[in-house]
DNA sequence: ATATTAAAAGACTTATTTGTCTTTTAATGG
DNA sequence: CCATTAAAAGACAAATAAGTCTTTTAATAT
């Protein structure tokens, strides 16, 4: 569903929701040791989302990638969206060229569900309200 | 979520399901025309689902692929299972080591969910179900 | 038997994704 | 100003997925 680069990215985002704000930044060294992920792999990750301002960045000694208040109202759509493109949200899952109800696959009615439902979700849960919730109920990054 | 193998192999078994039987078979070229997927590319499909034992396949004249009746009652699941092998099944959304309501990703919830509901649509209608219900809607492949 | 047909098998190329490494740029503190 | 720190940028390399092409094997009909 998601490209690994777009797994990486969520995980961060969220990384950095829990862990970082505006004073006290964090290295992408700590961040891929956390996550498990390949350092440099994930440094253009992040270039990446701060190029689309989904993430801050600050060069130079105590700085590091964070997000401030703007960032951590918005959803966690534009993070899929910056990754992976906008064919996850609308392509079908057999493959077919267009995926629409009036002409559907035989796997569309369910595959449509699952897809809008996840979707739903971080459409319209802000970064901040998942970020408490992964502090509440201490869920895995 | 599925490999493009997967989706051509799906979509070549329901075309088989609902073109062929054991009195009239039909070869690559066909499929790979009607479902519009590289020829070579499907044959090799092809020969991986007839070892697997999910479709049957005769060489020389009148020869060509098709489902028996111990075939087209099995359900897609297997068809998934033998491209793709299980992870779809049982792998984290975010690409955790683990995916479990124990121990879950802040997707995990609706992630669960759906994936559950594809997967026991797959799992509980027989592939001949399936056939019936795309020559009665029309849908498409 | 033999020519024909179509799948099976396998070698190969291309494209995409993932991952690594080095150099450059910018911010900070002394 | 200068040394240090950490991100930005970009060139590569490796791994995987996707697609192509040729040769071999088996079934059929003449
Ligand atoms: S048409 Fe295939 S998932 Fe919608
Ligand atoms: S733990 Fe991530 S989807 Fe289940």
């Amino acid at each position: 569903m998601f490209s690994k680069s777009c797994k990486y990215a969520i995980r961060a985002v969220l990384y950095l929701a829990v862990h970082s704000d505006e004073s006290s930044k964090i290295g992408v060294k700590e961040i891929a040791d956390s996550l498990e992920v390949p350092k440099h792999f994930l440094a253009k990750i992040l270039q990446q989302l701060a190029k689309h301002n989904l993430i801050a960045s600050i060069k130079g000694p105590s700085g590091g990638f964070f997000l401030t208040e703007t960032h951590i109202n918005a959803s966690l759509i534009q993070v899929v969206y910056s990754m992976d493109g906008p064919e996850m949200f609308s392509s079908c899952l057999l493959g077919l060229p267009v995926c629409s109800s009036d002409n559907p696959c035989p796997l569309h009615v369910q595959a449509f569900a699952y897809r809008e439902g996840i979707i739903y979700q971080m459409k319209h849960q802000t970064i901040k309200e998942l970020a408490n919730r992964i502090e509440r109920e201490e869920l895995k990054l």
